[in-house]
DNA sequence: ATCTTTGCTATACGATCGTATAGTGTTGGC
DNA sequence: GCCAACACTATACGATCGTATAGCAAAGAT
């Protein structure tokens, strides 16, 4: 709380420690994950990380926090630009950038998606903590945005809310099983040619403004 | 080996392990499983466990196997159906049953979806094998599925993968998300009503063909 | 009738789990 | 210069982990 010396070190110490949980967390779930574990990967004593994060809830809660604060601060101002749109056809162009965008940064941090999954294949207290927290917020705002490209009629009229879940589905189930679609096809799904195509595929299906 | 006797017992008790091994591996992942968990759940010993299955590999590899053969002998004969459809126009409908059969399917047996889930998150020596073993056939069979709608004009002419990818993740996604969908919504997405609608969502969309 | 095999269980071992506590070294107020 | 507060670490504890082995009752073979 003093003068500008701020802290230097143990902030920087603290976040590789986040991500290195985060990460863990989505590939092994919760139960999987141990202190010892989180500590070798982020490079620091298991007895750093414990004295941090008071025990495994604690440290679960902190992590999942910072990475959609982080997912926040970077996916919306996307999503803001497709309403201030001033051309009248690149609206299209603008949606299809913004699913690129949405997966180049889901493939780059799939943190989000795999903890929400991992909680939501064994529900419990802290899946109600993680809707109570952000993932209620998601819905709502995700259906908003839905509604807001019907409206300029770039998205067919359907129940907005099961479009948005098949549009969400059709993103992060390609991030989901990339590493299986890698292994049969040979190709790597989080590359510029694949996503390009794999959007470019989604928006023509979903060409069709009634 | 011998005569009509068999064995009646020790069958029943070897599935009902695997069926436990199976839910616990689809919701805790391979780390967070432990024998005695699955032997809890399976109303059986640890060592009971231990005796059928020699190690925790083998017991998530029979698990595995047993997951899905059982999902291979559920949900083939729909897709087969679809084939020798004889009227002119209900085919539709007939696509939209098939999607509904995979919905219900899928809610009363998710752990094949789990499963995959939870290997493709921290990709392994497990994964290899799990591709190798079945996922690489049903991406196959699942692409000439796609490709005999498309042939027969029930589906959108896009890159049958892709669309592939799309439908499974409309799918799918719907199921793994559930627990989130009911928190946030307050409804039961494996609801006729919801699977219903949904799925009526989904073929509206797809309703284009080029 | 004795021996071997089979199906299953009881017990045990070292490693690791999450957590608690005591200790050490540095820092800032006085 | 002393002392309390703080940041971090070393050590320890009981529980549970995956695994190994020894024991035991029933069945089959000879």
């Amino acid at each position: 709380m003093k003068a500008g010396s701020g802290a230097p070190k143990t902030n920087e110490r603290r976040e590789r420690v986040l991500r290195a949980a985060a990460q863990l967390f989505g590939q092994l779930g919760f139960d999987g994950t141990s202190f010892a574990l989180v500590a070798e990967k982020a490079g620091e004593q298991k007895t750093f990380v414990q004295y941090h994060f008071q025990n495994k809830d604690v440290l679960w809660r902190a992590a999942v926090s910072h990475v959609w604060l982080q997912r926040n601060n970077a996916l919306p101002r996307y999503i803001e630009d497709i309403s201030l749109q001033r051309a009248p056809d690149d609206r299209e162009k603008m949606i299809r950038d913004l699913c690129r965008k949405i997966l180049h940064f889901t493939f780059s941090h799939p943190e989000w998606v795999k903890i929400m999954f991992q909680e939501a294949s064994a529900p419990g207290p802290r899946l109600d903590w993680l809707v109570k927290e952000f993932i209620g917020t998601d819905f709502i705002e995700g259906r908003a945005m839905i509604e807001l490209g019907q409206h300029h009629g770039l998205l067919p009229k359907v129940d907005a809310m099961d479009l948005l879940h098949i549009l969400s589905g059709a993103l992060l189930y390609l991030v989901s099983v990339a590493p299986i679609t890698e292994r049969v096809l040979g190709l790597r799904p989080d590359s510029n040619d694949y996503i390009d195509h794999h959007v470019d595929t989604l928006t023509r299906i979903l060409r069709q403004h009634a």
